[in-house]
DNA sequence: AGCTATTGATAACC
DNA sequence: TGGTTATCAATAGCT
């Protein structure tokens, strides 16, 4: 394929080595090209010249990543470190636990128990009066707190209308007064002693305690 | 290049795809192992036939493990970590599922429920609620599946009973009758009628239905 | 899977 | 490198 034919084996002069690498190459890098097109085919070319200059193909419709994992699953051999094993082993790890809490969690809820043992209904059982005994008592806690927070509510409504009454007795007393021709500066405000004022209660005693 | 030029685009015929594949894979597989040879090339070829099949090849001086090295540090491209980072992130997945299960599940079990307001509680009490009325009405199941196999073994019994029962008293009669003298050539057997031996029952009746 | 006419690749040279 | 061309190699179409 050229002027002279060639014996396949290394060409020592460096200068026609480095030019026939070069041709060899775009020819290849075509025929990887040319192969992908025509038959539909995934190619992963990569070469390395003796300089040490990279040059790479790949077919246009995936990457080497791809590949390699195509071939990782085709040859079976262990192309990734220790380090990517571990993490495959770990999702494998973390999905079997995953399934068999799914399975837990479809059997407490009562579902897929067709195949179950007496005994196996039997644990599912008290488990779950065990959860709803748990439930309902922390229920009841919520129950008590709130009715606590009524009884305390309601002991500071009454509280507050003593309040109010008191200040209305002041006001009516106030006015009586000023009826009575005792006039100085000043507004009612002054004339009612401040602690009588009502202050603002504490809102939402639901979240106390 | 051959009997006839050939634009370079997907030979439909599958048939003639394939043929094609088959002889430009030769082609290019020796052309990289040339390559490899004249100009001291390192080479790594993949290439999978559309069909899915595989075919590699990679210069004797080194291995696939080797030049993927040398692209990851010729390109800087990350490669594995690339396919690191998919796995770490399908892990996080995995383990955000895995975390929200366990708390369901915690929580059907009455576990840390502490923070829980009146409206998850009462959801908790439903779901336990229907597993349990599920997982009762299976164990109903079970015990009416036993009882009713206990009533079928007990009849069996009766009947064994009244079987022996005529069994005794036919062997009694003829005890009798050869006591009495009347003697012929036999045993037991064949005096009493064979229908009223002992029919094996069958066993585990748990098993039925 | 083989054959061979024909095209394609490239060695040597500039 | 890039271009030219004589020559060899690859292969398309056929069997």
């Amino acid at each position: 394929m050229g002027r002279g034919k060639i014996e396949i084996k290394r060409i020592e002069n460096p200068s026609n080595r480095h030019v026939t690498y070069s041709k060899r190459r775009t020819g290849i890098m075509k025929k990887a090209r040319e192969i992908t097109v025509l038959c539909d085919a995934q190619v992963s070319l990569i070469l390395f010249a003796s300089s040490g200059k990279m040059h790479e193909y790949c077919s246009p419709s995936t990457t080497l990543i791809n590949i390699l994992e195509k071939y990782h699953k085709a040859s079976g051999k262990r192309l990734w470190d220790a380090k990517h094993e571990n993490l495959s082993n770990e999702i494998d790890r973390i999905k079997k636990e995953n399934d068999s809490m799914q399975i837990e969690l479809r059997h407490l809820k009562g579902e897929d128990i067709q195949s179950l043992q007496h005994r196996d209904l039997m644990a599912l059982e008290e488990a779950l009066e065990i959860g709803l005994a748990s439930i309902r008592a922390k229920q009841m806690d919520l129950l008590d707190m709130t009715s606590r927070n009524w009884k305390i509510l309601k002991e500071e409504n009454k509280e507050l209308q003593i309040i109010l009454h008191r200040q209305e007795l002041a006001m009516e007393n106030a006015r009586d007064q000023i009826d009575n021709g005792y006039q100085r500066a000043g507004d009612y405000n002054e004339q009612v002693p401040f602690g009588f004022w009502v202050q603002p209660i504490q809102p939402n005693s639901q979240k106390r305690m």
